[in-house]
DNA sequence: CGAATCGTTGAGGTCGCTCAATCATAGTGG
DNA sequence: CCACTATGATTGAGCGACCTCAACGATTCG
């Protein structure tokens, strides 16, 4: 793939022009990257090396696991997604990191990444913007957890996804690829794998959506996006850079 | 006050010695604060200024607001800590900020937030650093409010900010000041206030807390660790800086 | 003193949970 | 090819954590 057409310059470039010199730094950071299997923990909560990754390819989230068992996910990453680069400066990881499908990565360390962010200005700061940018996803996702109904937040998750995946070029024509199981799912949401599935059948017998397999079919975008009255600024996601 | 035991000074030194010009220009950006009455907002969201504040004194929060009221408060931040630092790259602001207290605020422009995290390598990397704890903050809530019950949830919230204000030196024995309706405790737990009052009322009754007016007495921090199984690592705080 | 704000308590309802069972699908080894 | 197993989806029954509504008490402040 052209390095333009990858979803991690996609994304960049929406922000800002990136010179040619980024370009050529992140084909190369990006020319040997590591296939993983699903399910594989790439990076245990509490541990303290310090390298992050960059998403080719397949989903991976990041997650914390209390005491008891009980999990919860913070986030979802697809590809062009950035893996570890909100805590890559604390002492030892706040959380885990692990994918969902098989992947494509590539290992940043914590030096390139402090070298990106110092002195390549146009990369780095389409970097710090992702960041923000991922932040603002999570407090969404805070948001939702605690105000919302299992319903709008089922399907504000469901729209963010197909956002998400639309704008590095990722899902088709109503509806995406969601690898995700319902117990993925209500980690996600605060739900139990259960009660997903009861609000998947409402969606369901509502009209909503569709599931056919991995693939999860929105009927009417627009409705949907009113019935989880969603507002898609926090994913700061616009046509053209400034 | 001198430079070197403000709170914001305490916290970063923590994570890494700063150098006489990084004080110097540290002391010139708090040099004229603002001070602003309890319960002002100072951010909107959706706005597009560009701003963001230290908090010298004073308590505030960013907090998300939904279509119908329901309102989510993201974080508190206390002394020492940066306002909309998290979102200073976005188009847009995801959330809105207000204090909670009367405060009193400096203002950072995002040109010299860029300048810092640019051209002061050890100030810029410290910075940088509270954004990932303050990210590793959010995280934390998410898990809470996702995955932990109501009272174990009060109770972690407490302990947070009773080992955050401790950090930037603000909390005497046993217990610490706190300005927060339980209004704004429901907000921040996902909780609503009449339930707060009853985990109030529980937490009271079985000796872990008491209140007087605005102060939190914690009678037996380790009992009460124990109940929110609270592990302090996400705020990474610890007495050197590397 | 009246108004406003915040805290407290009770009654009753509901959203989402747990437990348990069944079904569907795919992979695996004999 | 076919039991056998593992994983995930689905559904029902019953329960409990937390919510809403309503009322009242305490404190502060103009």
């Amino acid at each position: 793939m052209q390095i333009e057409q990858t979803p991690l310059v996609r994304k960049l470039s929406s922000f800002t022009r990136l010179g040619s010199n980024d370009m050529t730094y992140l084909e190369r950071l990006l020319s040997h990257p590591r296939t993983v299997h699903g399910h594989k923990e790439l990076v245990r909560e509490g541990t303290s090396d310090h390298d992050c990754y960059i998403l080719l390819r397949g989903w991976a989230c990041c997650y914390k696991v209390l005491r008891d068992g009980r999990r919860q996910i913070i986030n979802f990453q697809v590809s062009g997604d950035f893996l570890g680069l909100r805590s890559f400066l604390l002492r030892s990881w706040d959380h885990s990191i692990a994918t969902v499908t098989p992947a494509e990565i590539s290992p940043v360390s914590q030096r390139e990444m402090l070298h990106i962010i110092h002195d390549m200005p146009r990369l780095g700061r389409a970097v710090l913007w992702t960041v923000s940018r991922d932040e603002a996803i999570v407090a969404e996702h805070l948001a939702s957890i605690g105000r919302r109904r299992a319903l709008e937040r089922t399907a504000h998750l469901l729209i963010e996804l197909e956002e998400r995946l639309k704008f590095v070029g990722l899902n088709s024509e109503k509806g995406f690829e969601c690898p995700l199981t319902q117990d993925e799912l209500g980690d996600a949401l605060g739900l139990s794998a259960i009660h997903v599935n009861r609000v998947f059948r409402q969606l369901r017998e509502r009209g909503f959506v569709s599931v056919a397999g991995r693939r999860i079919v929105v009927h009417d975008l627009k409705r949907l996006k009113a019935l989880a009255a969603f507002d898609e600024h926090y994913l700061d996601q616009v046509a053209k850079p400034r």
